[in-house]
DNA sequence: ATCGTTATCGGGAACGTTACCAGAAATTGC
DNA sequence: GCAATTTCTGGTAACGTTCCCGATAACGAT
């Protein structure tokens, strides 16, 4: 039962290659019985026409390509289920890639999409990336691009992130409002959007409300909570602090999981010592000791978005003028890791 | 700056395109300096073979298929990770399917990657997949096939599998011997050979132990725990029972975390009430509450061994006479929602 | 000088598909 | 009844690559 070709088809039936590709494609220009015929043939033998041949034939795959940090991480596997139901309605394949944050391991995924010839990508930045020069290139070719959540800065692109401002500002008022003054920030690397919009947040917030920006409360984790180590430096270097943090805010998913980690293990009481509170997208945060207040992103929704707007741009390829942002918003759900439960006397 | 070709090397340098061709691939009847000039011109121009056309052409394509029910899974998750470092080094790539623990979409999936060309597939059953027909086929055609802890029963194939015969008993004798004695096992559908296997573990410790079994303490769920509502019932009928378990032994990643949240949502005190242990990869288990006692499976290592074999069968297509299984280790962990605490008076 | 070798290169086919260009037969119009 | 059109089908090139088969020249060897 080796695979059936059109050829094959062809030879059996006594017709050429055109005609049965045109049978196949239902041409109007092909006799009815002949259609028939071929068709009948071609359901029989179960023929499925070599997707390898069309891409290269037309050079494009119905396939987009995904590149993300890393899938064990419930932010992205909601964003590539989102991505996925998309594609699979619209008839595109996903092609997932992960960057591990590293650089080099992005620029060579990228490669190898194009050289595979996906016909669009959805990129979420790897914590390491600063020098973009390899995704330039490809949108200058007209390459369609839709960015998600870790987004380039100054460059004018298609993306699909939250609202960081408003989602960090939310989330650090929340803190004060419990009563929290001294509160940290343990955030990912400055050169990522991400990283300043919700440093900004955090920032109006604590100014809004008469505390002080104090530098040494923010802690930046190159590694975006992949080492442990870095994480661990980082909290405690904040409990060194002449007058350590009552509170901690988390930027990102690892992060989030990672600072709690070091937190029980420093035998830190959550929330009565040190209440926390992170950018997370984790399903089991409310089986967390104790339950974790969270900012959650819309990754299925943001999945949506971007692969809509991505398979827009790759079937619709226009004038590259308009570059299309659009933002969604965060939700804050709150648990007990922020506030104190009133415990019976 | 568009892709370049050989035939556009071949043109600029009054070559041909067979010239070219063996002079890339450092062909012994090529002039040195023939070779030289087309190399340098090529790197020069950046110039990549076009994956699409050689996979056309040898119909492989150096990249293999996994078909997993989800990734949104940290055990899946990790796999992935450790199928990813050994296909990367070994200059293969990776392409990544979810069935969402769908037969269906299993089945368009492994179409899907067949007509992709993909040189061997790392399959991973999804639980609603009762028919292999469309794997059979596929063995059957020689296409090499890697199973890995969701496998068939009753087919010649090879796999990597852990001893979940013995990481349940090893389980199970915990709960014994920490002093329980009605335990429950919520587990996944009866035809998955991880459900028979591990169900066969249960009972032989408790039979080891001088409990005898008792069906009604069996629950199969059939959505692995992507429905939360079955796995509702499937708790409530358990405490409904006469004589209510005092343990749940869980047999799946999402069943241990869904049952959890639902004890939880019951307020079921957890150990004191029911002790919880379950097999799950998940990398918070030290974070919840309480934390979580667990049997975790090899996922790295069980990924490269997979794909190590796999590559093995992809470069030596020996006869298929011998199937490969092998059996990796389980490791219990032991955390608090399987022993009570000693509280202070 | 003729022939077999060696070194070096080009031509063409093939992988599976579709699009363009023709061409034959059938049908229509007058 | 003949031209014009419609209806249907076939041939071929092209996508990028490799490989088989020849071809050409140079070079000794006989």
């Amino acid at each position: 039962m080796e695979t059936i070709t059109i050829k094959d088809i062809a030879r059996t039936l006594n017709l050429s290659t055109s005609t049965v590709s045109r049978a196949l494609r239902n041409s109007y220009e092909i006799n009815n019985e002949t259609k028939k015929l071929v068709l009948e043939y071609a359901e029989k033998m179960n023929y499925r026409p070599n997707p390898i041949a069309l891409s290269l034939r037309d050079s494009k795959s119905k396939s987009i390509g995904v590149i993300i940090p890393e899938i064990a991480n419930n932010f992205f596997s909601q964003l590539i289920n989102g991505i996925e139901s998309i594609a699979y309605n619209m008839g595109y394949h996903v092609v997932i890639f992960q960057s591990h944050e590293s650089y080099e391991r992005e620029v060579a995924n990228t490669n190898y999409l194009v050289s595979r010839k996906v016909d669009g990508l959805l990129v979420s930045l790897s914590s390491l990336t600063r020098d973009l020069t390899h995704f330039e290139e490809l949108l200058e070719k007209g390459m369609p691009i839709v960015f998600i959540d870790r987004v380039p800065k100054n460059i004018d692109i298609h993306k699909i992130v939250v609202d960081n401002f408003f989602g960090s500002y939310q989330a650090t008022e929340h803190l004060i409002k419990t009563g929290r003054r001294r509160i940290a920030h343990v955030t990912s690397p400055l050169y990522l959007s991400i990283t300043t919009e919700r440093l900004a947040g955090y920032r109006q917030a604590l100014e809004d409300n008469g505390i002080s920006f104090d530098e040494s409360y923010v802690k930046y984790c190159h590694h975006g909570g992949m080492m442990l180590e870095e994480n661990e430096t980082a909290v405690q270097e904040l409990l060194n602090l002449p007058e350590p943090p009552d509170a901690i805010f988390t930027a990102s998913d690892r992060l989030t999981t990672s600072c709690m980690s070091v937190l029980i293990q420093k035998n830190i009481k959550i929330p009565e010592e040190m209440a926390l509170l992170g950018f997370t997208n984790t399903s089991v945060a409310e089986l967390f000791n104790p339950p974790l207040t969270t900012v959650v992103q819309p990754a299925i929704d943001m999945g949506h978005q971007a692969t809509e707007l991505l398979i827009r741009l790759i079937e619709h390829p226009k004038k590259p003028t308009i570059f299309e942002t659009r933002s969604l918003q965060t939700s804050l759900i709150i648990r007990d890791s922020t506030v104190e439960k009133i415990v019976n006397a």
